[in-house]
RNA sequence: GGCGCGUUCGUCUAGCGGUUAGGACACGGCCCUCUCAAGGCUGAAACACGGGUUCGAUUCCCGUACGCGCUACCA
């Protein structure tokens, strides 16, 4: 069992082809099959070797390996001129002289009737001769397809059996005038010459199938499997693209979510393991997959659920992994806090992230003494004998052992010392050690930040924060 | 226009002739609680429509509507 992932390097890896890629991947690797890619790059103008180079990293980074080196489509022109040309003596294929000019006016031209244009076959009973007089003239050529009368029918692994009516296919072009042969040409001969059993792709080939069956005929090949995968669509159902925001893999690397939480979630886009669950690891996926489960439907991209399954995969990282993963996105004016610091860190947020760079945006304060104090809590919070009490409390902590344990015995009875709920004593203390009403537990925080920090800060917010009226 | 494909909560999905139509995200409530998260419980929320077939249709068949794809000397 052989299957491939066959990108055009024209533009970055975007989700839908992503996608394809992982449902390839986990195909090939639940049942033992190979997984190959070609980069099909014989659109020259509009193919680069960065975007290919984008391609393979966006795949690297989503855990998906390949088994043999990547086939670079256009090293292969030669091979499939040579077919194309097999096709013309067997009968398959003939010399059209047409002029594309003239075939669009007349293509044009049905349209604006309401019609369809099919090339009508115009060369195809061309002479010898008469082939000899156009080539004498110096005419262009392009090889057009002989298709056959009847109906093509191929079963698909996700439609199940499908037909296309003949009549409706025209004859096809599978050399262009500059002698180069066209895509439909190229994926049937290197999909072969590959050994491709199971193709899967975008359902936007489904078309293009019955097209490709005629030469797996005509060439003699053995037809694989073919299986089209639904599209993924934006919220308003459209083909996903720039306008519905990120969409290219990198992107969202670089927002901060992680490979498994990506991998996860497209992997559950048209296809569902078939009981309850959601958070699955790379293995689990492997375990879980079954082609004949996916869906004809096609879905819709929610960046909201990524985000959430971000924060699952995020909670089953060990906090070593984590951290590694957390450095990639360390702002500038951190790069001098030592790593050493930033692991305590990474137990007290970790529940407290979706993405990777929300341990820094959300935690700010562990880097930097507040300048100013969330005014909103300071008006819940922060009452007539606030300063006072904290005021007392300073030289207790002056003397505490500064573990969380021992900061929250303290702490606790000190309120109890003074009759008050302990309530009163720590939603002041949070906001004045961190400027802010929301952190992870007090005393954890405390313990993070050490002595000095915490004294530091309480003196300059009793000093700065205003006494409330009473 | 033609051809093809599709249609279960707003979204991702389970379902494969008889179910109180299940789960998840997002949203609301409650619990937990030092806040924020996380977690637990809970609420609201769906079978596009019309015909068949059948004792019985979300499920099978046919239409209609809507959406998407293809209709190139792009891939």
């Amino acid at each position: 069992m052989t299957v491939r992932f066959a990108p055009s390097p024209t533009g970055y890896l975007h989700v839908g082809g992503a996608r394809t890629a992982i449902f390839n991947w986990l195909f090939a690797r639940s049942v033992g099959g190979r997984f190959l890619l070609r980069i099909e790059d014989t659109d020259r103008q509009r193919s680069s070797e960065a975007m290919t180079r984008e391609i393979l990293d966006g795949l690297r980074w989503l855990g998906i390996d390949w088994d043999e080196e990547a086939v670079l489509q256009s090293t292969r022109a030669a091979r499939h001129g040579a077919e194309c040309l097999r096709m013309l003596d067997e009968g398959h294929a003939y010399w059209c002289y047409c002029s594309s000019e003239e075939l669009e006016a007349r293509r044009d031209a049905a349209e604006a009737t309401g019609g369809a244009f099919l090339y009508d076959g115009t060369c195809r009973q061309l002479t010898d001769e008469q082939r000899a007089e156009n080539d004498a003239a110096g005419m262009a050529k392009v090889l057009r397809f002989r298709v056959p009368q009847g109906r093509t029918v191929f079963n698909d692994i996700v439609h199940d059996e499908t037909t296309f009516s003949n009549e409706e296919i025209d004859d096809f072009v599978l050399l262009r005038s500059d002698g180069t042969p066209t895509y439909m040409v190229a994926v049937v001969v290197d999909d072969h010459d590959m050994g491709i059993t199971h193709v899967l792709r975008g359902d936007d080939h489904l078309s293009n199938t019955p097209k490709q069956v005629m030469l797996y005929h005509a060439l003699g090949y053995e037809i694989p499997q073919f299986g089209h995968l639904p599209l993924i669509l934006g919220g308003d159902k459209k083909r996903l693209s720039k306008r519905h925001g990120a969409t290219s893999v990198g992107e969202f690397q670089q927002k901060g979510f992680l490979p498994e939480a990506m991998f996860n979630f497209l992997a559950l886009l048209g296809w569902s393991p078939g009981d309850d669950r959601e958070v699955l690891t790379r293995e689990e996926l492997v375990e879980a997959f079954d082609i004949r489960r996916v869906l004809k439907k096609s879905s819709v991209f929610d960046e909201e659920k990524l985000l959430w399954m971000n924060g699952q995969h995020i909670r089953l990282l060990d906090d070593a992994d984590l951290l590694r993963r957390i450095l990639r996105h360390r702002p500038e004016d951190l790069k001098n806090v030592p790593d050493e610091e930033l692991a305590r860190l990474v137990p007290l947020m970790k529940e407290r992230m979706a993405l990777l760079p929300d341990f820094f945006a959300n935690g700010m304060y562990f880097f930097t003494d507040p300048e100013h104090w969330d005014e909103e809590g300071l008006r819940k919070r922060w009452k007539a004998g606030t300063h006072e009490t904290l005021a007392a409390l300073l030289p207790q902590l002056e003397e505490s052992p500064f573990t969380a344990e021992a900061l929250e015995t303290l702490i606790r009875g000190f309120a109890e010392e003074r009759g008050m709920g302990a309530g009163k004593l720590i939603h002041p203390l949070r906001l004045a050690l961190t400027g802010s009403t929301a952190s992870p537990s007090l005393f954890d925080m405390m313990e993070v930040l050490g002595r000095d920090t915490c004294l530091r800060r309480l003196r300059s917010a009793l000093a700065r924060i205003p006494e409330p009226e009473a």
